[in-house]
Formats: C-alpha cells, sequence, structure tokens
DNA sequence: ACCTGAACACCGTTCAAGT
DNA sequence: ACCTGAACACCGTTCAAGT
C-alpha cells in the first residue's frame, strides 16, 4: 500500500470500470506509460501534459478526468519505475544495502531521464512505499540501530540511497549541448596551474568523469568508481557508528 | 576563477561600463539579486523570467540584454548563495570536512527554496568553483587517496554535501498544502501494522521527521539528528577505506 | 548601449458542452 | 462515463523598433 495521491480525485463515488487494458480507451496507466515512455525518448524538457495528450492521440484535457494534476503523474512514474527495489531476505544487513543501492540505481538507469524528478518535491517522496520502509528499518533494528538512532539512521539510508545516483543522472542541457562542452573546456583549459596544482595534476582523470568538471551526464559518462565507493561509505560509516 | 556561464552573450565586445550599483541601472547583479530575492519571499513556483522583470519594474525582455537565458540566472544564483563555504586551513580532514558539509547546509538554510535547483541541472553543477576543488582534493590527498582513488573519492565528497540537504528542503507544494498533508496522515493512519510492525512501532519519531514520512520540508521541521548521522556517515566511511 | 513592445510557440488547469 | 473545445493566466525567448 503506496503513499499514492493519485485516485483521490474525482472524489465522487466511481464504478470500478475495470477497462485498464484491452480496450485501447485512456486510463490512468496508459496515461504513466506514455508519459514514461515520452520522458525516455523525448527527455524531461518535452514532457509535459500536453505531450502526453498529443502521444495518446487525445486532447490535454481529456487526461485531467483520470489523474488530478501533472504532480500526481510525475509521483506515478515515480512508482512505477522505482518498484521492486526491495534486495531478497538472505543476504546481512551490510550486504543488503549494498543491493538496494545498486538496484536503485539499476533503475534509474533503465530511466535516466527521470532521475531529476526524484527528492525534488516532497511529493514525489510519497511514491515510496511502507514495505521498502519497513524494509530498512528491519535492517537498521538489527545492524543494532535503536529508537532515535534508527529515525536517523533511516533518513541516512534514504539519502544514501538517491542522492549519488540522482547527481550523476542530473539534466544536460538539450540544446547547445556543445556550446555548453565547450565552455567547460575552456574553464579547464585556462586554468591557473600554480593556483590549483592538485586540480592541475589530476585534470586527466577527472575532466568529463567528475561533478562539477563534467559535460556529459551518467547516461554517456557513468561515474562507475565513485559510485562503488559512496555506496562502501555510507555502509561503513553507519557500521562504525553502531 | 568559477565556471560561470553568464556573460558569454552577448559575444560582440562590451565596454566595461563599470555601472553595477548606484546608478538603479538594470544589471548581471542586480538581476540575479531580485531573483534569488523572488525565491526567497515567493517561492520557486513564482521564480519566472518575467516576475523577475516585475520585480525590477522593466520589460521581461530588457533581462535578456544582460543576461542570456534563464539557466544562467540559476548557475548566477547557486554561485552567489554558495559562497564561502570552504573551511579554515587550520582544521584537519575530518574537521575540514565536517565544516564544509555544515557550511553548504548552513547555506540552503539561509536560502531554502533554492535546494531544488542545485544538481538536477549540469549546468547548475558549474557554479561551483576552483578553489572549493582544489580544497577537497587537498584534504583527500592528505588523508591518503590516490590517483583513480583520489577522484572517485571526490565524487563521494560532492555528493555527501549536496545530497542529505537537498532532499531536505525538497519543495512543499504551494497550493493545497493541507490536503497534501493529510493525504500523508491517512496513509499512516491506514497502515497495516501487523504487516509492518517496526514501522508502526516507530511512528511517532518517524511522522513528519524521516523522508518519504513527513509533509513539510526542513524548514519547518529540520532533519537535524538524521543530518548529523550523515555527515558522521559520511566521513567515517571515507576514513575506514583508506 | 539599453530598453520597449509585439510576437511566437509553448505551459497547467478549469469549465461548459457534447455524446 | 468520458471526451471535446474554448478559454484563462501563465511561461522563455526572439526580434524589430525606439531612444
Amino acid at each position: 500500500m503506496s503513499l499514492s495521491i493519485i485516485g483521490r480525485r474525482p472524489p465522487r463515488k466511481r464504478q470500478k470500470t475495470n477497462k485498464d487494458e484491452g480496450t485501447g480507451g485512456l486510463t490512468k496507466t496508459s496515461i504513466v506509460n506514455a508519459a514514461l515512455d515520452l520522458i525516455d525518448r523525448e527527455g524531461l524538457d518535452n514532457f509535459s501534459m500536453r505531450n502526453i495528450a498529443k502521444a495518446l492521440g487525445v486532447y490535454p484535457t481529456a487526461i485531467y478526468w483520470h489523474v488530478p494534476s501533472r504532480n500526481a503523474v510525475v509521483a506515478e512514474i515515480i512508482t512505477v519505475a522505482l518498484q521492486d527495489l526491495l534486495p531478497t531476505e538472505d543476504l546481512d544487513w551490510l550486504d543488503w544495502f549494498r543491493t538496494l543501492f545498486r538496484n536503485y540505481r539499476a533503475a534509474i538507469r533503465r530511466h535516466p531521464n527521470i532521475a531529476p524528478l526524484i527528492g525534488v518535491q516532497l511529493v514525489s517522496n510519497a511514491s515510496l512505499d511502507f514495505p521498502m520502509i519497513e524494509g530498512i528499518l528491519n535492517r537498521l533494528t538489527q545492524a543494532g540501530f535503536r529508537d532515535d538512532r534508527l529515525a536517523a539512521a533511516y533518513n541516512v539510508v534514504i539519502a544514501g540511497m538517491v542522492s549519488f545516483t540522482n547527481l550523476e543522472y542530473a539534466m544536460t542541457p538539450s540544446e547547445d549541448a556543445q556550446q555548453w562542452r565547450d565552455t567547460i573546456k575552456v574553464g579547464i583549459a585556462g586554468l591557473d596551474r600554480e593556483a590549483y596544482p592538485l586540480l592541475a595534476r589530476h585534470i586527466g582523470r577527472l575532466e568529463n568523469k567528475a561533478f562539477i568538471l563534467r559535460w556529459e551526464n551518467g547516461v554517456e559518462a557513468p561515474l562507475d568508481s565513485g559510485f562503488d565507493m559512496f555506496v562502501e561509505t555510507v555502509i561503513l560509516g553507519l557500521k562504525a557508528q553502531l
């Protein structure tokens, strides 16, 4: 049972017409699928209620009979994309969290363009669900976190799960990508090597492979080793505080 | 020397007229200040080029003589808000990173509404600057990270710096905040206590104090203990990998 | 050099009307 | 029950024209 905010409106009683598939009629799921498809194919810049409608061959306003708002569509997209993140029960708590974090990143890699939607609005947070929360609390309790420290550790885990990956898959400018890339490269080329010696020495392994110093996101330039270290950092850091 | 993408256009030669203050004329800095003010006062939903113009008493298009795009304004806002994050030199590497993370959060707490702007676009990443990057590399080198592991650790630090805080200050829905809060509370009230016993047992210390289970963001409901633990997690986790 | 003003191609959402 | 169609109050940005 997830905290979906969709399907609350219209609040008038509504018979379960149960035509969620087959008939080709407009439904909540067909809308959400079309929206996710649109984002995958054309990027977040082209994600709009009007473009969803266009993809479905209906008037923009038709969507509002099935779904209360754009925010609700976003929440539902996140729910769909982040299904089945929970690791299997047999893992110990360290491996359980490792797997959780990797599952999250794998889900984002399937739909990288949705990354900027996650975490920026409380509304979209709500599409995560109880089984996941319970699972996290369960493993943290096993690890030894109690009471207020359990709540704190829970927040650490959520932040750890989404943070690196969301940053890795930040939006690249859809227009003038070339110009943007040049701007960064020129900035790096003009670097004062005496003022910033470490940056200058390691520029080869930082350029386009490190936050702030890249012009492509995780789709073209994945930050695998950084992600691996981040996962270990969070897990070993939690362990160190027991 | 920061990687600002502002002031590139118009690329025609342009005399330094040096009337950045005093005269009351429109300038890049007056535009950025007005934009940041607008966001602070009225929230991100009301942040638009047109509303900046309205606040300055000019036509929307006047802004485009001083600034190339909305993205450029965003990048500049971030640069202004994230000034002076660097800790003092005398701290050892552990305390240096602790202070860096706290400085970042303090900066966001001064302008909480800009949090959703940070990290979602590569463009806005670029407003961070070389002194900070060099400082981070410096402390990581001191700690003992070398070569490829230095680059990975750098990415861990950047992600660690922004992640928890950005999530903590995610946007609350500007409209129908009351309805949104009720939706969450109803979801929690209807919780299956047998299926999710840990969640049920600790709901008192999770409700509105934990990601996914809150209806207010860090402005009204700061996650202090979670943040403290997150900082220690990242730092001790890095230390554990040396 | 700097701003006005019209214009273009978009948005999300409401509401009345059709079937 | 479900969709059309018009309408409202917005967007970012370009470009010609004024001063």
